[in-house]
DNA sequence: ATGGTGGGTTATAAATTCTTTACCTTTATA
DNA sequence: TATAAAGGTAAAGAATTTATAACCCACCAT
């Protein structure tokens, strides 16, 4: 398993990197929590063991940003200064998986990892794409914004993956005509202007703010402004 | 939910059936573990609550029992003594999911009860497959579907087994052939479609909700909603 | 040989999705 | 502001996809 270890107490850290990769796995560390949700935006990781007592964001503030903001779906464990029950039952609230009080027995670390692990199989590679409150699952091909679910056929379904995947970026017609009709010729069809229409009418119709956009003469892009 | 607390000290037992009533949720008492595997045995819980010291039978005896003789996967949480720290660990590595440190924090019993509860749908046996009310286990190669055994031939229960592993996710033709017929080419043949109709006979045909699900365009998925 | 069973193919109707067409609206710019 | 180009949209028709019944074949036990 791919670890990150969000852990400001340096010998800590050391002490569980290394037993960590004594077993087999990879772990990599932060010290504060801003540098562990950059880390965790940046690499999917198994499992976050994070820390409560932390500089610049609090291990809870670092949790619920994990879980809401970068989507982050594996395990957290939070690790706990022993006696403070009131920050466990926020955190398990907020979204960790499950705590271990310090100081930390390492069998008892290894046995949690298991525990967690065996349920985990489902979401191991990250194949959600989000652009503002609409989130796209590649796995279960499931599209939502701001909750509902959005009903869209395969090609609506590819068409909107592949804006999502560049997201920001303008895509010109035979950009979009190459990647999702898989054609790389032809410019006699409107197919395009046709599917963007469609999808507007199930993505942004009902919504305040749009996401999809046209950029005259040069394609569409997906954005939040 | 519906609770089975298996408990030999009364008053416990009682603060904690009275406590979990009061938010809702159904709980039986055991108290001691031939009585808690009798009743678990008979009755379908959701989750068990377990205590590790009991007469005539241990927790740690019971959690096995529970776990491979009656093929109960729902979620175990022991019940344990402050600092028996062995006791925990032996207690996960054997099937349990998390443990509550005595003296109870009702508060943290709850927070935990909707933890677990989240990642529930994972089965914890590997051998044990199921969504919804439909069971698939490897060993025995038996299936059932609230409570009816349904007879599969070999390419029927591969199928199935393949779409149960892959719960939720979408899979495509391509991905079914290669992992369930093992062949890698070859589109001119329609033999998942005919087989996902058998299994629709068999599994979804005389039941109300319908487990199998196409996705036009994109493949099948085998999920509750 | 015979009949049953599992595994697979073919054929076809029905459902759904895709593409084109035709016409309308908006935008850029001279 | 006029004009051409670009984009939006409804609707019809084409094409693809899926469900299902019927059929075929190989294998196995009798």
């Amino acid at each position: 398993m791919k670890l990150l270890i969000i852990e400001d107490e340096q010998d800590i850290a050391a002490f569980l990197k290394k037993g960590l990769e004594e077993n087999g796995h990879e772990a990599q560390l932060a010290y504060d929590g801003e540098m562990g949700l950059r880390l965790a935006a940046s690499v999917p990781y198994d499992l976050i063991l994070l820390d409560i007592i932390l500089p610049k964001i609090n291990g809870l503030e670092v949790c619920k940003k994990l879980r809401q903001e970068l989507g982050f779906t594996n395990p957290i464990l939070m690790l706990t200064a022993l006696g403070a029950t009131d920050d466990v039952v926020d955190g398990l609230n907020i979204g960790a998986d499950d705590y271990l009080v310090k100081p930390i027995k390492f069998k008892e670390l290894l046995a949690r990892l298991m525990a967690l692990n065996r349920r985990k199989e489902f979401s191991v590679s990250n194949n959600v794409l989000q652009v503002g409150d609409l989130i796209l699952n590649q796995d279960t091909k499931e599209v939502n914004r701001a909750g509902d679910l959005i009903n869209l056929t395969a090609k609506e379904f590819n068409l909107l993956a592949y804006l999502m995947r560049n997201k920001g970026r303008v895509l010109s017609r035979i950009d979009i005509l190459e990647n999702v009709w898989e054609i790389n010729f032809d410019l006699g069809t409107n197919v395009i202007d046709v599917y963007m229409n469609y999808l507007r009418k199930k993505v942004d119709k009902q919504f305040e703010t749009k996401l999809l956009h046209t950029v005259v003469g040069m394609g569409y892009v997906i954005k939040e402004g």
